[in-house]
DNA sequence: TTTCTAATTGCAAACTACTTGCAGTTAGAA
DNA sequence: TTCTAACTGCAAGTAGTTTGCAATTAGAAA
């Protein structure tokens, strides 16, 4: 929690009671969540708020965008470990994948790398039973 | 041209003068497209007429959506190669990637995996070095 | 601790991308 | 050539995202 609250300090914005509040759900969940589910989860907290903080959040680098094909924007805290999702199309159970090409795709072309997605969608392993 | 145009027939759709003139477009490109280039390349087609070919056409299994982390949809006609791609944040340019994970993730979880996104976004070399 | 101000919030409204309904048109089977 | 289900284009609706603004608040300075 100090550690994102330092990213906050250190780009000069203010830690609100919003904010705090916003950091402390991501905190304790897990899985990447939509502005919805997240406005939902803080229901005190003005969706427009939520919209924005994310926003701060991402420029900050205390979150990041995770975008599935099912094209819904996602957001979750970065931790050190960087990793990737795969979620269920039917329940959407997102399960984490420790797998990523960043340096690969580094190696492969001269492109300054900024973002990447890499998710991907199916059915989890209880879902095909119940087909 | 064939091949595209049977897998419409066999799917029972009708070869319309809008979806001949939609299916040559995106066979003269190479890089995905959204649905408003590729309104504004054939815009003698109804913007509705597009959106709903592209649908029609993603299920009969003649493009795929491609998602980069800008979050705008693009379509591409489905090759017998699968490739991913990286797009300048600069400059728009697209270049493809010979590179999947798809056959390591199979291994990897007991998904049964349907849809995936790897798409890379940075700073192609010309745009590094204009800065 | 109190004062002060720029940053922030919540509400409403605007904007954009996507989707649907419907009446007129058309592909292609009979 | 006729006929009908499929298709098109227009207009209108919906959902997700973004912005403007007046009221509020964090936290620096007195």
């Amino acid at each position: 929690m100090e550690n994102y609250i330092s990213k906050l300090r250190e780009s000069g914005a203010k830690l609100t009671i919003p904010r705090k509040l916003l950091l402390e759900k991501l905190l304790s969940m897990s899985t990447p969540l939509t502005l919805k589910e997240i406005h939902t989860q803080c229901n005190n907290v003005d969706f427009t708020s939520v919209y924005r903080s994310m926003k701060l959040f991402e420029e900050v680098g205390i979150v990041e965008e995770i975008i599935f094909a099912d094209k819904k924007v996602r957001y979750k805290i970065i931790s050190n470990i960087h990793h990737h999702h795969i979620i269920c199309s039917e329940c959407g159970k997102i399960d984490e994948l420790p797998i990523c090409l960043l340096s690969e795709i580094k190696k492969l072309t001269n492109y300054k790398i900024t973002k990447h997605t890499l998710e991907f969608m199916g059915l989890c392993p209880d879902c095909q039973k119940q087909k």
